[in-house]
Parts: structure tokens; sequence; C-alpha cells
DNA sequence: TAAAATATTGCACTGAGTGCATAAAAATAC
DNA sequence: GTATTTTTATGCACTCAGTGCAATATTTTA
């Protein structure tokens, strides 16, 4: 087999030993041979075999590294976004509410979604009715790290329900965005569609 | 192909030939012995020959019922309340905004939920992954549903982003008040808890 | 270099879901 | 009534996702 793959790829790989490296590299290979294939041939008619050969490991050992064949497609953004949602909310302490904090922190974060995968993927994503329900359940997932990063931010029992609320609206006012901006392939950049659809919102309650 | 199909809907079985009966009584048998076994045994560890065993059919005809073993547990709710709830909206003409309407329709149709195997459906929506991204994507076609009632009843393009924020906050506000509902095992009736939320929505924005 | 820990693989298995061909049953035509 | 056609039920064989287990290979450590 292929000894040392550098991979430079888009983050640092040159921690731990030789396992660590190794598993990253795997990992990494899996999750993007998987994608490739999954945008040339469709989810469903890409199987596990398929994957595992294009990434040069057995069809077992695709378990050792992903858990379903979902989770090859939905790894990246399921872990990524969530984290990068929960810290950019906890940046903003400077705000004194929490919606504006939930809108700037929304518009910092708007453009992690301007990937030049991302229309590739949303297109997987809405091609079965199991994907189409995962994402929806990713979103579930932003409101309620969203909510937790304000109970944090601003303690107080009383206010929960209202921070699940407002959480709800920004998570959805970040769901029209992203639906206007691939309706309009991209034409402006994501905060764009944010600030249309925030001034919808404020205009209404 | 059928010729009279007198249609009593949601109530009696008393309609069609003995064709369309049988396809009813074993429609209904399948789902009533299905949800059963899953409340009983849990969803996972239910297969489908138990299923169509306990309903008497061969593991085969199960397929000509429902397309899948999610379905026998969502078929119900998927199929019953989006119809109920668009049904229930364009009742609300003679509202003037579509806050208010909404927010009338889903006080209406909230008792809906109250039956006796809602707890034991939602503790198995929440069993395993797939199941609760099921369960999202179902608030989610809620959402639709109430979007596209009030296009209709408030015909209006550049009205139809405010419509779809409207909507996502009306059926948030029904999520949570179905999650604090369930955390308080049922004490107050749905309606209750869906005035608490509202109150905290509107003293948000 | 030896021993312990971890990763990889093959094999056999369960269970969901599908295609196809045939038999049974119901609706319709005669 | 019987013949015909349409719809439904079933069995069989298949693909594919996912798991448990045991054996092998590789990396770490002692």
């Amino acid at each position: 087999m292929s000894e040392r793959i550098p991979e430079t790829e888009t983050g640092q790989d040159q921690s731990g030993g030789l396992r660590q490296r190794k598993r990253r590299e795997n990992h990494n290979r899996i999750a993007a041979t998987g994608l490739k294939l999954f945008i040339d041939n469709g989810f469903e008619a890409t199987t596990l075999d398929m994957i595992a050969e294009a990434a040069g490991i057995s069809r077992r050992t695709f378990f050792h590294y992903f858990k379903s064949k979902e989770e090859v497609l939905l790894a990246r953004e399921t872990r990524d976004f969530p984290d990068a949602l929960r810290n950019g909310m906890m940046k903003m302490r400077h705000h004194v509410a929490p919606w504006p904090a939930a809108i700037e922190c929304l518009l910092t974060l708007a453009s992690r979604y301007e990937t030049r995968d991302s229309f590739a993927i949303d297109r997987l994503l809405r091609s079965t009715a199991a994907l189409r329900a995962r994402k929806c359940a990713f979103y579930e997932e932003l409101e309620q790290v969203l909510g937790e990063a304000m109970d944090e931010l601003w303690p107080a029992p009383e206010q929960q329900a209202a921070h699940r609320v407002i959480a709800m609206a920004a998570i959805g006012v970040l769901r029209l965005a992203l639906d206007d901006w691939r309706r309009e392939s991209a034409m402006y950049p994501v905060a764009h569609y944010l600030q249309n659809n925030l001034s919808v919102i404020e205009s209404q309650f």
C-alpha cells in the first residue's frame, strides 16, 4: 500500500504517533472518497463495498471509522458546525441580550457554509427521506446548542424557555437564508440573505 | 380502476366493496399490532416477521401496506395531522393577520395530541437517531403546510417569507408546548402549555 | 527483543427492503 | 351462473447495511 501520504489537507495532521496519524488519514480518505462516490453515483447507489474498495480498506474496517453510511455524508457538518456555533456564541458576552448576540454570531458563522461542496451535499441531503430528516435533526441540534449557550451566558432558570424560542427563531432565519442562498445559486453571500430574513422577522413581532 | 369511492374519511369503515374494506382492515390491523409490538419490545427489537405474523399476513404482503417499518409508527400522525392543520388553518379566514390565526388554529388542534398512545409513541420516537430525525422532519412538514395555507389565505408574493417565519414560530411554540406537556406528564392540557410559551414569544420580539 | 495494546480483516449472521413469478380472490363482463 | 380481467397475496431469491466474533497484523511500551 501507499506508505506516507503527506496529507496537507485543510487542517494539521502533525500530532500524535503513527497510529493517530493513520487513523486521521483513513478517516479523511474514507470521507472524501465516499463523498465523491455519492456525488457521482447518488447516495443509495453507492454501496459500502464501493467506498471501502475506493478508500483501500476492507468493508469491515469501514465500520471502525463510521458507524453508518449516512455518517460519512454528515460527519463534517454535524461535527464542526455545532461546536463552532457554541464557541461563536460564547464569544458574544459583550451583548446584553440574547437575540442580537445570536444574530451577530450567525452572521459571523454564515460564511462557513460557503464551500464548493455545499451545493452537492445539499442535493444529496434532499435525495432521500431519511437524509432530509437528518438535515432537520441537524438544525434542531443547532437550536439546542444555541439555546444552551444562552443559558450559560445569561443564567436565569426562568429565562430558559425564552432562550429556546430565540434560538428557534435564529436557526429558523438561518434555514430560510440558506434556502434563499441556494435558490439564487449563491448570487450573494449567505450573510446577505440572513439580513433579508432578519428584517422580515423583526417586522412581524 | 376503482369506481365509486364514497370515502367516509377518517371515521367509519363502511364504504366501498369487499376489497377496499379488507384493505383498510389490514392496514389498521398491521398498524395496531405493529405499534403494540414496538411498545412491548422496542422499535429495533421488533422485526418485520414478528409484525407480519402477529397481523396474520405474509412478510411480503407487509410491504404492500407500508413501505417501511418506520412508516408503521409514523403513518397516523404524518397523515392526519398535516391535513388537519391545513383544514383548520383555512377556516381562519375571519382573521386579519396570520399570526393570531395560526395561534387560534393550534389551540384548536392541540387536543389532537392528547391521546393515550401519545406518550408511548413519543418514547419510541426518541429511541433511535433515525426516528428522532423523522420527528423533526414531521414538524418541518407542519411548518411547510402552515406557511402554504397562509399563502393561500393572504395571497401576496412579497409576504411569503413572512409567512414562513410566522409558521416556524408557531410550530416552534407547538414543539415547546408538547415538550412541556410531556415533561409534566400531561398535568394540564396541551393548550395550557401552548399559552405559556406564547406569552414568552410575544414578550421577546 | 518481548509483551501488551490496538487496528485490520474475514466470515458468518440478522434483518430490511425489492423484483419477479405465481396463485388466490374479488370485481366485472357475458 | 360462468368466464374474464383486475387486484391482491404469497413465496423465493436476491442485494445491501450493519454486527459479533475470532484470528491476524501492526504499533506502542516495557
